[in-house]
RNA sequence: GUGUCCGUAGCUCAGCUGGAUAGAGCAACGGCCUUCUAAGCCGUGGGUCGGGGGUUCGAAUCCCUUCGGGCACACCA
C-alpha cells in the first residue's frame, strides 16, 4: 500500500491540477507545526514566481478544490502560502486497519537484491574490544533492515587471519617454544592435533608481540618474513594458522552471540588466498597494475578528485599481500559465489581513503561489475565520557565481555532494586535490557559521527534510551495479558481471538499514537534508502512518548462500552506489534516483565 | 600542508534534499499514585544554531570566508 504521504500528496497534487498547476507541486510532508496541523503541502510558495502570482492565493485555489474532501478534517491556506492540513478520522482509522491487516503494515518493501553486509572484521587470537562494538551493532542492524525489504541479504564477518598480526603470533611463538615442530624446516610428519596454547595463552602472545615488533626493527622484520611466508603456503605455519584459528574463532562466535549478532559466512582474508595469484596477473595482464618503488600497484585517481587519491597498492614491494589485496580477491570471490548487487562495508570511518582505494580499483579492474553497489558506512569513534577515545580506568582497551558484563550488572542491580524478584529472573532479564541499553545507546547516534559512550546514560529508564522502549513495551504487554486473563482467551493463537478493528479516536492523545503508528512505511524507507538506523530509533522514542500520554489519559481495562475498549485493545496490539518489530530491526528484543 | 567531517540549551543529541515560534532527553525547580507497571505523566526556566558575508519572499539547513576541534593522507589493518 501506498504510505500515507503518498496518498496525502496524490490527494493534494490532484488539487493543484484541478486548479491548473503542475501537480508536482502538490507533495506533502509532516507538518513543523503540529500546533497548527498534523500534515503541510509548501508547494505553492515555490509556484508562486512562476505564475507570478502571491502564494496565498494560490494556496487559496488549491484548497478550495479540496474543500469537502472527506480525507481531510480540515484544510486551510494560511500566509504566506501554506496548505495545513488535518486528516478525518474516517482516512486515519481506515489507513490503521489496512496496515493492521497487511503484511508488514503495508510496506511496499518487494525488493529481491543481492546485499552482502559486511561488518565484524575482528582479528582472530584478539579478543573483540570496545572497538568491535558499532561495527558489530551497526552492521547488524543495517543486515536486518535490509532483510526486511526483502533482500537477499549475507552477513559477513571478514576475519583479519592473513596480515602481519599472524605473522607476529607466529615469531613470539617461536621464540617461546622454539622446540615445536611447526618451526622445524626439516620436519615432513604430520602435526598435533592439539593447538601448542590456550586461548588466554594466545591472547598474551599478541599484544606482546606487537609491542616488541614496535620498539625492535629486526623482530618486525622476522614477523614481516613470517607473514610472507605463511601466505606462501609454509607447511608448518599453515599447521600453527588452522590452531590459531581453532582456538579464537568459537571464542569469536561466543562474543557475537552475547550481542545478539549472526553472521551467515565466517570467511575472511584467508579464505581468498588461492585467488589472489590470477586476479594479480589479470590486473598485471590488462595494463592496470604497474610496478612503483617496488610495490604493485594501481592508478585510481579521477580528474573530479578534490586531492590528491594515492594510487592503490596491490602487492607490497617484498611481494607479500595486504589488506587492499585481501579485499579485492574478497570482492572477487563474492562476484563469484553470489554476485551481489549491493556490497556495504560497515566499517570505522577512518578507513574511508583504502575503501575509495579498493572500490575504484575493483571497477577499474573489472573485479566487479560496473553497476554493482559499493557502499562505505564509516561509523564514528565511540569516546568516553571526557570526549576522548573510550578506555578503561587503567587506560587500557576494554574487552568487549567486560563492558557487557558492567551493563549486565549494573542493570541487574537496578531490576532488583526496584522489584522484588527471583534473582534468576532478574538475571535474565538484566541480559535482555542491558543489551536494548547497549545497542540503543549507540543506534539512537547517527553512525557517522562520533559519540560519547555514557553507561549511566544508556542504563537509565528515563529519557530516550533503551530501557525506556522496553518499558513502554512491557506495560504494553502487561495490559494486554490482563485484557486476555479477564476476557478468558488462553494463550494458543491468541491473535485470532483478539480484537482487531481500531475505532475512531477519543482524544488528541490518541490521534497522536495513530500519526505516529501510520508513518512506519515512511520511516522504514528512508531508514534503508538512507541506511540510517537511528531514525528508527528516533521514531520508536516518539511512538513510546505518544503512548505513554495516551495510556495516562486512558483507562482502558475498566471502560464500559466494550466496541471502544475493543478499538484500543486493537491498537495497542499494533503498537506492540510496530516496536517489536522495530527493536527487532535494531538487534534487541524486549522481556515478558521488568 | 592538502583533503575531509564536525561545531545547535550547562551536558548528551535530533533537526540539515531551504519554510511558520529551532526540538528532545539529562541536570534544576514545581505538580500528579484508593484505579491497567510512578522505571510513568504534566508544567517552569534555559538558545546571537562557533563568527562574518552571500544567494532567497524565506537559511540551523545551500555557497564563500574565518576561527576552533576530530580524522585521513601507498608497502600495519
Amino acid at each position: 500500500m501506498k504510505t500515507i504521504i503518498e496518498q496525502l500528496s496524490d490527494i493534494v497534487s490532484k488539487g493543484f491540477s484541478d486548479a491548473g498547476y503542475d501537480s508536482s507541486y502538490g507533495k506533502v510532508g509532516i507538518s513543523n507545526r503540529p500546533d497548527l496541523c498534523e500534515f503541510q503541502c509548501n508547494g505553492a510558495m515555490a509556484l508562486a514566481k512562476e505564475y507570478h502570482k502571491a502564494p496565498i492565493a494560490i494556496a487559496q485555489e488549491v484548497c478550495d478544490k479540496l474543500a469537502g474532501n472527506s480525507s481531510f478534517s480540515q484544510i486551510e491556506a494560511v500566509p504566506p502560502g501554506f496548505l495545513n492540513i488535518k486528516v478525518s478520522d474516517d482516512f486515519l482509522v481506515s489507513f490503521l486497519n489496512e496496515m493492521e491487516r497487511s503484511d508488514k503494515f503495508g510496506l511496499e518493501c518487494g525488493s529481491t537484491r543481492k546485499i552482502i553486509v559486511d561488518y565484524g572484521g575482528p582479528n582472530v587470537a584478539k579478543p573483540l574490544h570496545v572497538g568491535h562494538l558499532r561495527a558489530a551493532i551497526i552492521g547488524e542492524s543495517v543486515k536486518r533492515i535490509c532483510r526486511y525489504f526483502g533482500n537477499d541479504v549475507i552477513g559477513d564477518v571478514h576475519l583479519g587471519d592473513w596480515g602481519l598480526q599472524m605473522g607476529l603470533i607466529i615469531t613470539e611463538l617461536r621464540y617461546r617454544k622454539p622446540y615445536l615442530e611447526y618451526f622445524n624446516d626439516e620436519y615432513t610428519g604430520s602435526y598435533s592435533a592439539q593447538p601448542p596454547f590456550t586461548l588466554s595463552e594466545l591472547e598474551e602472545i599478541y599484544p606482546c608481540a606487537s609491542a616488541k615488533s614496535k620498539e625492535d626493527e629486526a623482530y618486525k622484520e622476522e614477523a614481516l618474513e613470517a607473514t610472507r611466508q605463511l601466505q606462501d603456503g609454509k607447511r608448518g605455519y599453515r599447521a600453527l594458522w588452522r590452531h590459531i584459528m581453532e582456538v579464537s574463532v568459537p571464542d569469536l562466535k561466543r562474543n557475537y552471540k552475547d550481542l545478539n549478532v549472526e553472521f551467515d559466512w565466517w570467511k575472511g582474508e584467508s579464505s581468498v588466498d588461492d585467488l589472489i595469484g590470477d586476479m594479480v596477473d589479470d590486473m598485471k595482464d590488462g595494463g592496470y597494475a604497474y610496478e612503483s618503488e617496488g610495490a604493485l600497484v594501481v592508478d585510481v585517481a579521477e580528474d573530479s578528485d578534490t586531492k590528491e587519491i594515492p594510487p592503490c597498492m596491490i602487492l607490497k614491494s617484498d611481494g607479500a599481500a595486504l589488506y587492499t589485496t585481501t579485499d579485492l580477491a574478497t570482492l572477487l570471490d563474492r562476484k563469484k559465489s553470489f554476485d551481489p548487487d549491493q556490497v556495504i562495508y560497515v566499517v570505522d570511518k577512518r578507513q574511508e581513503m583504502h575503501f575509495i582505494q579498493v572500490f575504484r580499483c575493483a571497477k577499474k579492474c573489472g573485479i566487479v561489475d560496473k553497476d554493482t553497489k559499493l557502499d562505505f558506512l564509516g561509523f564514528g569513534t565511540m569516546n568516553g565520557k571526557d570526549g576522548k577515545p573510550f578506555k578503561t580506568r587503567e587506560g587500557g582497551v576494554m574487552r568487549l565481555e567486560t563492558l557487557i558484563a558492567d551493563i549486565r550488572e549494573t542493570m541487574l542491580h537496578k531490576i532488583m532494586e526496584n522489584h522484588e524478584t527471583d534473582e534468576e529472573e532478574a538475571r535474565r532479564t538484566a541480559e535482555v535490557v542491558a543489551l536494548a541499553a547497549i545497542k540503543y545507546g549507540d543506534l539512537s547516534n547517527q553512525a557517522t559521527k562520533d559519540y560519547i559512550f555514557d553507561t549511566d546514560k544508556f542504563t537509565s529508564f528515563e529519557g530516550n534510551t533503551g530501557p525506556y522502549i522496553l518499558y513502554t513495551i512491557v506495560r504494553i504487554k502487561s495490559i494486554l495479558n490482563k485484557y486476555m486473563e479477564s476476557a478468558g482467551i488462553d494463550g494458543t493463537d491468541p491473535a485470532k481471538k483478539m480484537p482487531h478493528v481500531i475505532g475512531n479516536f477519543a482524544n488528541e492523545y490518541e490521534k497522536s499514537l495513530m500519526l505516529d503508528l501510520a508513518r512506519f512505511a515512511q520511516v522504514m524507507n528512508s531508514a534503508y534508502e538512507e541506511i540510517t538506523p537511528h531514525k528508527i530509533c528516533a521514531y520508536i522514542y516518539e511512538i513510546c512518548n505518544d503512548f505513554n500520554r495516551f495510556y495516562h489519559e486512558t483507562r482502558i481495562l475498566t471502560e464500559d462500552d466494550a466496541s471502544r475498549k475493543d478499538g484500543w485493545i486493537a491498537l495497542l496490539l499494533l503498537t506492540r506489534r510496530i516496536l517489536e518489530t522495530c527493536i527487532d530491526l535494531l538487534g534487541f528484543s524486549a522481556p515478558e516483565k521488568m
